[in-house]
DNA sequence: GTTTACGTTTACGTGAACGTAAACTAGTCC
DNA sequence: GGACTAGTTTACGTTCACGTAAACGTAAAC
């Protein structure tokens, strides 16, 4: 189980750039090992990556999802931290519920939208009839 | 029912600058009446406003969202276009779908990360007691 | 033995989405 | 009538998230 990738196999896998990945390193969110020169991914890299690329989809910024990242990581932190680690928690779960309703509501348009163009799409046909 | 608005206003009710409304008008996505040289906001403005906001909440560009507004109006299209505009529609929708689970996902992280936290705390009051 | 594939570093460039400053106008309050 | 307050235009500046080009290293393939 100690897979490794090199950078054109993840970036393959999840249809980015290399640049990209290296991006994400100069970030300090990857740090590879190393065989020679060339960058050795462990399996925790390509997790991470897709950590980020998931927060990307949601529209995270990259510093954003530092931010969440930090906190699957119950880090030698001392009292005043973890709370505010549990505040920060609470907004983003508020700002996750909030994008529900956004996707709901959007969902639905979409729908209706999707409806009229059919709907004018028939008339035409039956027109053309 | 012919409400208008001043940018101002409609700067406070979102929460986001003048300059901002005004960028998106260069973007041409609102065109508000005049009076004088004062811009004047109708309730069809505000309401574009509010989806190209709901875009920005879910990550979507700016020309994506206007691609997604385009979707509203039946507008008087030929055969052709309003078939790519329901492949379009497909795309939104499977794209959102993604960004349910994306966000599920990221709920429940959050709530591991919650529990870990919390008890990294209690575990923390337990030893001081 | 050189071409091809894949990797590296360094560094300037770019598009999107505004921020910010300057210089101005027009109505309102006291 | 001077000072606010809110609005305007013009235009350069900034941050983010990479893109892109140059110049080079290394190993397999032909």
């Amino acid at each position: 189980m100690g897979n490794t990738y090199t950078i054109s196999e993840l970036a393959r896998e999840f249809d980015i750039t290399t640049r990209t990945i290296r991006h994400y390193e100069d970030e300090s969110f990857l740090s590879p090992k190393r065989d020679g020169q060339k960058r050795l991914y462990a399996e925790k890299d390509r997790i991470l990556l897709k950590l980020i690329l998931r927060g990307k989809r949601l529209g995270f910024s990259l510093s954003e999802s530092r931010g969440i990242l930090a906190l699957y990581e119950p880090r030698g932190s001392n009292q005043k931290q973890l709370q505010s680690m549990l505040e920060l928690i609470k907004e983003k779960e508020a700002g996750l519920e909030r994008q529900l309703e956004d996707i709901q509501t959007m969902q639905s348009d979409l729908l209706e939208a999707e409806a009229r163009i059919s709907e004018t799409l028939s008339a035409a046909r039956n027109k053309r009839d």
